[in-house]
DNA sequence: TATTATATGATAATGAGTATTATATAAAAA
DNA sequence: TTTTTATATAATACTCATTATCATATAATA
């Protein structure tokens, strides 16, 4: 587990050096805040968490930091119904259960094979012709059980997609 | 086809009063518009439309509308990796995918009983305790096949998931 | 037609994210 | 190690999508 963390802590890092950016303080603490992170932290999440180490950081630091991981793929963002991007430090495949009351982002785990039975197919499907997919995103919005719970207690809801 | 425009924008207007919400021009005029649009239009692009037959009407009217609609599930909220949100009047079952340069969202098929085999199974896999599903979204991220044609001819890309 | 609750429109406010720029510092060369 | 240089950081101001407020207007109902 530790070896995980670590091996992929050393993954970002060398294709942040590979790439020819260069490795601060701040930018490795950022990589390990969301590379260690299981609650899909915003960038605000990010930042005061950074504040314990790094008191003077700035949040268009944390912005620009999240933004880079990003754009080379070592980071997942999450848009969820809410205002603010989440962040996911995990891109193996997976989805996300996301409550539409509290916020919280559950994973939802997806096996390989299925994926490629089941995604490989509507890419082929969809995109006869040239179409570049570097990403995907899988959603299930609702209400979490304790969320559901204190709902159903107060109100009766008859939602039904 | 005229025909199931009719009776879609019927259900929403039918379900607006039984809800006991009044039914004003401009939300009729608004509900006409993302019903019928395929083009998965943002507030502003209602708004702009709107402005034709409406010219003094207010964009936060549109807001409030859009995200009426949306709450009682006549219309889907899509959250692209820019910066807006975007409507989609076709609740039935798909994905989009999203390009990353230009922002174009093309529809993607999804066959229901496909989806059965596959989002059902995910479903009971990860939601053994009660969790209350009422929307779900699918995205693939990427390039169009226009845009994907520039980058290619420009710079060589070599970014894969 | 009168009444009442909801919707609209005008305006201001909020707040996530971005742009700018002077300073600091990591990386590479000498 | 020191110098050089390009990139990163921090502070600040700014943009702009969305929301809040509230007076006025209007749909729904009696």
């Amino acid at each position: 587990m530790k070896h995980q963390v670590n091996s992929r802590l050393n993954d970002i890092v060398s294709k942040i050096k590979k790439m020819g950016y260069s490795l601060t303080p701040q930018r490795l603490e950022i990589i390990k805040i969301v590379s260690e992170s299981k609650s899909h932290p915003s960038a605000v999440d990010v930042y005061d968490k950074l504040r314990k180490a790094y008191p003077m950081i700035s949040l268009n630091t944390v912005y620009k930091n999240l933004s880079l991981l990003s754009s080379i793929h070592e980071v997942k963002e999450i848009r969820t119904l809410q205002d603010s991007v989440h962040y996911d430090g995990d891109i193996s495949l997976h989805g996300h259960a996301i409550c539409e009351k509290c916020g919280r982002i559950i994973d939802v785990k997806i096996d390989e094979s299925d994926f490629k039975g089941f995604f490989d197919a509507k890419i082929k499907e969809n995109f006869k012709e040239n179409y570049y997919i570097n990403n995907y995103g899988l959603e299930f919005y609702g209400l979490c059980g304790l969320c559901y719970n204190e709902t159903a207690s107060n109100e009766s809801i008859s939602v039904q997609s």
